[in-house]
This record gives C-alpha cells, structure tokens and sequence, in this order.
DNA sequence: CTAAAGTTTCAATAATTACTGAAACTTTAG
DNA sequence: CTAAAGTTTCAGTAATTATTGAAACTTTAG
C-alpha cells in the first residue's frame, strides 16, 4: 500500500466511523484530510481531494468549527481561508468528549428525570417505570460526570486514567 | 405528566438517542419498551403499542438477540414467543460496550494498523500520515482496553471505576 | 465607488436507510 | 397427515438525510 492508497483508506474508515457515532460521513473526511496534511488548506483543495460540493464543504467546515475541532487560519498576504484541526489526538478527543456530553448526553440525563419523577400511582406498572428510569438516569448521570472528569485533565488524562483503573 | 406520557416520552426519547449512537429507532424503541414492561412481552403486543409493522419488528428483535440484549422467553402452555430485555442497567452496558467493542473500534484500531504500518518513503505527508494515524491506532487501542477492562466485571464496575478515578 | 475573489445559503435532487405488508416458511396440535 | 398459529423474508415504497450547484451575499484591492 503506497501513500495515496493508505491516505484514501484512513479518509474513508474515518468517514464510516464518524457516521456510526453520529456525525456526517463528509464532516469525518474533511476532519481526517485535515488531520493527516502537513499544512492547513482552502477550501477548493479540500473540495478537490475529496471530490464533493463547495457548499457541502462549507457547512461541513463550519460544523467542524463550531465543535471546536477545526479552526480558520490566514496566510499572510493571501485573501482565501485556510483550514486546520487540532492534531493531537487526547485533545481531539477531549474536545468530542465535551461536545458529546453537553450535546446528547446531558439533554438524555434531564429526560430521564423528567420521567422519573412523574407522580406514583402505586401501580405496578408506574412503579418499574419509575424504577427502570432512574436506574438509567443514576448510571447515565455517573456515566457523564466520569468522563468529564477524565477528559477535563489538558495533559495525560488518559494515562492517569489507566494507572488508576489498571492498579 | 401521567403514566402514558411518561413511557412514550421515555420510548421516543430512547429511540432518538439509540439512532445517535448507531442502532436505529425501533430497535431503540422496542427495548426500551421492554425495559419498562413489567413482562415479558409477545410480537403482537410490541406491535400494537410501537405501531410498527410484524415485518420491522421482528427483524429488530432479532437484531436485539444478536446483540445479546433480549432473549426468547416460553410461557407454559403457549405457543407464542415472548421476549424480554435485560433488566439490569450495568450488565446492559456492559453488553452494550463489549458488542460496540468488538463491531466498531476493533475492527478500526485493525485499518488503522494497516495504515500505520506502510513504508516510510522519507516524504514530510508520508511521516505526517503515519505518526497521525499511529496516534490514533494507540489512543484507540488503549481506550479499547480500557473500555473492556472497566466493563468485564460482572458486578459493580461502575462504582470501583468511579472510586479509582475520582481519587 | 466597482470588480474580483471568496464564502454562504438553500431549494431541488440524489442517495441512503427504514418500514410495510403480503407471501413463504416453520412449527405444532389434533 | 392437515390446518391453524406463528414467524421470517424481502421486493417495493416511504421517510429521512446528505449533497449539489447556482444565486445571493460579503469582503477587499484598486
């Protein structure tokens, strides 16, 4: 396997990815085209290299921004925008781990206790409603709180998790 | 907000959040009708309260087997298939987490060995290309262990994680 | 100011994914 | 064995989601 081949291969697994877990397959690509360039890049050479639309590499650029894991950049001199995303890998993470909270996690949590807490009737029906609910509130609310506290370390949040769990 | 509000707004809001993270909606939605039945329920049943068709339904609830979340119950004397989910939240996850595993980030920590290991040909995107995907392949990996450390333990994984990490 | 370069928006359309329903199949009671 | 009860399959269709491309908009050099 040769440069090209592998560099299309990491773009499209990273496109097939991010659709399993809830972001678009074009968002992934531009996100990994990114991330393996030696320097940032406009948008026509990112439209060019994956071959799809200026107005889909618009607003995918722009919902990349708006997660925090793409940034414009400008060349000195030079009119066009340039793209670049965060190349480390532990604050890339960290940056989805928040987003994903914040965005999906967090509003589940409120949910869950909305339906919780409705008033019991005493049948058994409403009691295991009750029951299953804040069950999965309590470990959804836990669940959360850990992983922000493991993401919410700059530096070594993952080995200092892993000393901790492993020992 | 009464009994019938309550399940439907939990079933939806499961539904929604199940197609978030990779299982579509009545797939989400019949197990989280399950998880609050105080029984187990038939095929016709399932139907009738989720309004689906008998063709999704059963092909989610064999989806739902697969994955190993709900099981085929018999009653004594009955000729219908009742089913019924996992009631525990943490031996859940604990499913839920070691398919995920298994299906999505081993088969991407896989690719991206692939990736990683082609021949350096001595230019700077050639050594961008594998040190990125590297970085990813070792995070990947090791959140992978970790995930399955933290989950293999039958009985209370969440809370000694929780005891481990938060001092 | 104007023109050129660049970016964004969004209605139309394509592609993908989910769902239905009826036919085929399987199982079991009699 | 047959008929009834139940389940599965899958081609057709509906619903959803992603993408295009051209027009509108914005910015800046001159």
């Amino acid at each position: 396997m040769n440069y090209t081949e592998a560099k299309l291969k990491f773009i499209n697994t990273w496109g097939t990815l991010g659709s399993l877990w809830g972001i678009n397959k074009a968002m992934a690509q531009i996100q990994a085209l990114l991330f393996v360039s030696t320097s940032p890049l406009s948008m026509e050479e990112i439209m060019d290299e994956l071959k799809i639309s200026r107005g889909n590499t618009s607003m995918n650029l722009r919902q990349l921004i708006d997660w925090g894991i793409v940034t414009k950049e400008f060349k000195a001199g030079e009119r066009k925008e340039y793209f670049s995303t965060e190349k480390n890998v532990q604050e890339l993470t960290r940056i989805i781990a928040k987003e994903r909270s914040r965005r999906e996690i967090q509003p589940a949590v409120k949910t869950l206790k909305e339906v919780y807490t409705i008033t019991d009737d005493g049948t058994a029906e409403t009691k295991e409603l009750i029951k299953q609910t804040k069950a999965l509130h309590d470990l959804a609310e836990t669940a959360d709180i850990m992983l922000n506290k493991i993401v919410s370390h700059k530096q070594n949040w993952l080995t200092k998790s892993i000393f901790k769990i492993f020992n």
